[in-house]
DNA sequence: AGTTATGGCGCC
DNA sequence: AAAGGGCGCCATAACT
C-alpha cells in the first residue's frame, strides 16, 4: 500500500509542511519542511506515488499546479484525500446534513470547540497568497493545521471502518476516493480551460444579433429591430419585452390572455406577435448569457475557463460557479475548436440513467434491454411494439415519478414486465414519502426533509382541505425527489468513476504533440483535448474507463455502459 | 441602495 | 409537445 502524505502549504511563501502517515492516519517518522513546496512534492510523487491529504484540493491544488507546471516533466498528482470534501459525504451518511465541513469545523467537533460556519463560496477564486492563509481554513487561531489535518484525517478513517457491512463500505472508500479525483480534475480543468475560438464566437453573435454595440449594455441591433416590431404587433404602445408583467399586458390588451410568457404557451399562439416574442427570447438569452459580456469575463485568451464546484449538487453532480459552465447553449459549441495539430475527444455515456436503474435494480429483463446499444429500442421491442417513443417516455416518467399526460397505460406495461426494476424506484419514491432518506449506489445520502416540510405534511391529510392538499403536494413532490434521486445520484457515482479511471489513465499517455487531457465534464459526459496522433487511443481509454467503471461501481452486472465517442475538431461536429 | 424572490430558459 | 428530477444565471419585481 502505498504511503498517504499529509501537506499544509505555508501560509504566505513557497514552502510547507509535510507528514508522512499511515493509512489510518498515524504519523509515520518525523514531519517534514519544504521550502519549495513543489519541488519536494514533485519529487515524492515520482518516488512514492502517495495519496496526498490536505484540507481540500479546492484551496490547494490550484496553486501547486501552476507551481509543478513550471518544473521539468510537469507532473501532477496521482491521487488525494479532500479533507472537505470527505467530511460533508461522512456527515451526509451519519445524518448531519448541513453541519460545516471545513477543516477547522471538523477540528473544532472532534475537540469540542465552537465550530465556525463555513465560508460562502461565491465570488471566484481570491489571490494566490490568501488561499494559503489558515483563516481560510477556518481553524481556530494558534492551530497547527498540520496537526488539525493529521488528527481530521485520522478521525475521518476511523468513521469509514465503522460503516456497517463490509461491501457497503468498500463502496464508501471508492466514493471517497472517486469524489477526492474529481477534485484534482476539476482544477486541472480549470487551470487548462476548454478551447475557445473568440472569433468564431464573435462571429456568430455577430449572425445573430448584429455587431457588437460600441456602449456597452445598449442593445444590439437585431434585438432592438425585434423589440420595434414587437411594440408594433402589439398596438404600438412602448413596452420592454424582458419585463414578463408588461409583456402579459400587452398581450391582454390585444385581447389575447396568457398565464405565461413562456415559449412553449407561446407556441400555441395563433398570434404574429407570438413568433417575433420567441425569437426576441431567444436572441436575447444568447445575449445577456453568452454574449460579449460573458466572453469579456470568462473565454479570453483562446480558453474559457469555469469554475467546477465538485459535489455542488446534493445528488453528487458538478455544479459550477460562474461562467455556465454546464450550461453552454448548444449552438455555441461551435466555438469550441481543438488547436492546430490536436483533436477532441468527445464521449458521453449512452442512456445512462436507464441503465443505473437496470443494474441498481437488478431487475434481469429490464437488464438484458440494456445488455446491448440502444436500450429503448430493446425495450420498445419486447413491450411496447417497437414503439421506441413510447418506450423512453415511459421510462423517463418511471425514472421522474410522472403522472400526468397520457403516461398510466405505459407505467403499468413497465410495471407488469418489470417488477424488480419499478418496485425499486417506487421503493425509493415511499421512503422518501414518508420522510426517509435514500442512498445511492456508493452510499451518498439524500438530505432529510426540511422542517417546512414536515410541518406542510405533519398530520395534512387529517386537517383536511386546503392544507391536506398542499400537505400531499410536497408528500409527493417529496417522493418525486428521493425516487429520482437513486437513480441520479448513482449516475453520478459512475460519471464520477469514469472520470478518475480515465484521469489515471491519460497520465500515462504522452506524445511528441504534448499530453491529452481533460477539458469538460459534465454529468455523463467528457471532453479530452488530444494531440491529433494520439485521439484514437484515447478514445480507447475512454471505454476501458467506462468498462472499469461500470465493475467498480456495479460489480458483476450484465448490463453494458456504452459510450458514444467521436473524434473531431470542434465540438459542435461531435453529435 | 442593496438583497431576495420570481419567471424563464440553457444544460444533463 | 410537455412533463416529471437536478442545477446556474439573467432581468425584473418586490422587498428591506
Amino acid at each position: 500500500m502505498p504511503a498517504r502524505i499529509a501537506l499544509v502549504p505555508d501560509a504566505h511563501g513557497r514552502g510547507g509542511r509535510l507528514h508522512r502517515i499511515s493509512e489510518a492516519g498515524e504519523p509515520l517518522g518525523a514531519p517534514l519542511k519544504a521550502a519549495e513546496l513543489a519541488v519536494t512534492v514533485a519529487e515524492l510523487e515520482a518516488a512514492e506515488h502517495p495519496r496526498w491529504v490536505w484540507a481540500s484540493a479546492e484551496s490547494v491544488y490550484p496553486p501547486l499546479l501552476a507551481a509543478l507546471a513550471d518544473l521539468p516533466g510537469g507532473r501532477r498528482l496521482g491521487r488525494c484525500h479532500d479533507l472537505r470534501l470527505v467530511e460533508a459525504l461522512l456527515l451526509a451518511h451519519e445524518g448531519r446534513w448541513g453541519a460545516p465541513r471545513s477543516l477547522g469545523a471538523a477540528w473544532a467537533r472532534l475537540r469540542s470547540l465552537p465550530v465556525p460556519a463555513d465560508l460562502s463560496e461565491s465570488g471566484p477564486a481570491e489571490a494566490q497568497d490568501t488561499l494559503f492563509a489558515p483563516d481560510r481554513l477556518q481553524l481556530p487561531p494558534g492551530t497547527d493545521p498540520l496537526a488539525a489535518v493529521l488528527a481530521v484525517h485520522a478521525d475521518q478513517q476511523r468513521r469509514l471502518q465503522a460503516i456497517e457491512g463490509e461491501a457497503q463500505r468498500a463502496r464508501f472508500r471508492l466514493l471517497v476516493a472517486a469524489e477526492s479525483a474529481g477534485a484534482l480534475a476539476a482544477a486541472e480543468m480549470a487551470q487548462d480551460g476548454l478551447p475557445w475560438r473568440t472569433e468564431v464566437h464573435d462571429a456568430l453573435l455577430t449572425e445573430l444579433l448584429g455587431p457588437r454595440p460600441h456602449i456597452p449594455g445598449t442593445q444590439p441591433a437585431k434585438l432592438a429591430e425585434l423589440a420595434v416590431r414587437l411594440q408594433q404587433a402589439l398596438g404600438g404602445k412602448p413596452f420592454n419585452p424582458d419585463s414578463h408583467t408588461q409583456v402579459l399586458r400587452a398581450f391582454a390588451e390585444q385581447g389575447v390572455r396568457l398565464t405565461s410568457t413562456r415559449v412553449w404557451e407561446l407556441r400555441e399562439l395563433d398570434h404574429p406577435a407570438a413568433e417575433l416574442m420567441i425569437r426576441y427570447k431567444e436572441l436575447a438569452r444568447i445575449h445577456t448569457a453568452h454574449g460579449w459580456a460573458w466572453q469579456d469575463a470568462w473565454a479570453r485568451g483562446g480558453r474559457f475557463r469555469p469554475e467546477y464546484v465538485v459535489g455542488g449538487v446534493v445528488s453528487g453532480r458538478w455544479a459550477s460557479r460562474g461562467g455556465g459552465a454546464l450550461q453552454i447553449p448548444r449552438i455555441l459549441r461551435r466555438a469550441v475548436v481543438a488547436d492546430p495539430g490536436w483533436r477532441l475527444v468527445v464521449a458521453d455515456a449512452a442512456q445512462l440513467e436507464p441503465r443505473v436503474l437496470a443494474a441498481l435494480s437488478g431487475d434481469a429483463a429490464l437488464a438484458r434491454s440494456a445488455a446491448g446499444g440502444d436500450l429503448y429500442e430493446a425495450l420498445a421491442a419486447t413491450a411496447f411494439q417497437g414503439d421506441r417513443a413510447k418506450a423512453k417516455l415511459g421510462l423517463l416518467g418511471a425514472m421522474y415519478g410522472q403522472t400526468s399526460g397520457d403516461i398510466g397505460p405505459l407505467l403499468a406495461i413497465l410495471r407488469q414486465r418489470y417488477p424488480v426494476a419499478m418496485g425499486y424506484v417506487e421503493a425509493a419514491a415511499r421512503t422518501g414519502e414518508e420522510g426517509g432518506i435514500v442512498t445511492s449506489r456508493l452510499g451518498r445520502s439524500c438530505p432529510p426533509p426540511s422542517d417546512a416540510w414536515l410541518d406542510l405534511t405533519e398530520g395534512a391529510a387529517a386537517a383536511g382541505g386546503e392544507s391536506a392538499e398542499q400537505g400531499g403536494r410536497s408528500t409527493r413532490a417529496r417522493g418525486r425527489f428521493t425516487r429520482n434521486f437513486v437513480i441520479q445520484a448513482s449516475a453520478a457515482d459512475w460519471a464520477l468513476a469514469l472520470l478518475a479511471a480515465l484521469r489515471r489513465r491519460l497520465a500515462e499517455l504522452t506524445g511528441p504533440g504534448g499530453r491529452p487531457h481533460l477539458v469538460f465534464f459534465q454529468h455523463d459526459e467528457v471532453v479530452v483535448h488530444a494531440p491529433t496522433e494520439l485521439a484514437e487511443q484515447v478514445a480507447a481509454l475512454i471505454t476501458a474507463a467506462a468498462d472499469e467503471a461500470s465493475r467498480l461501481v456495479f460489480g458483476d452486472t450484465p448490463v453494458r455502459f456504452p459510450m458514444s465517442t467521436a473524434v473531431v475538431e470542434c465540438y459542435a461536429d461531435a453529435k
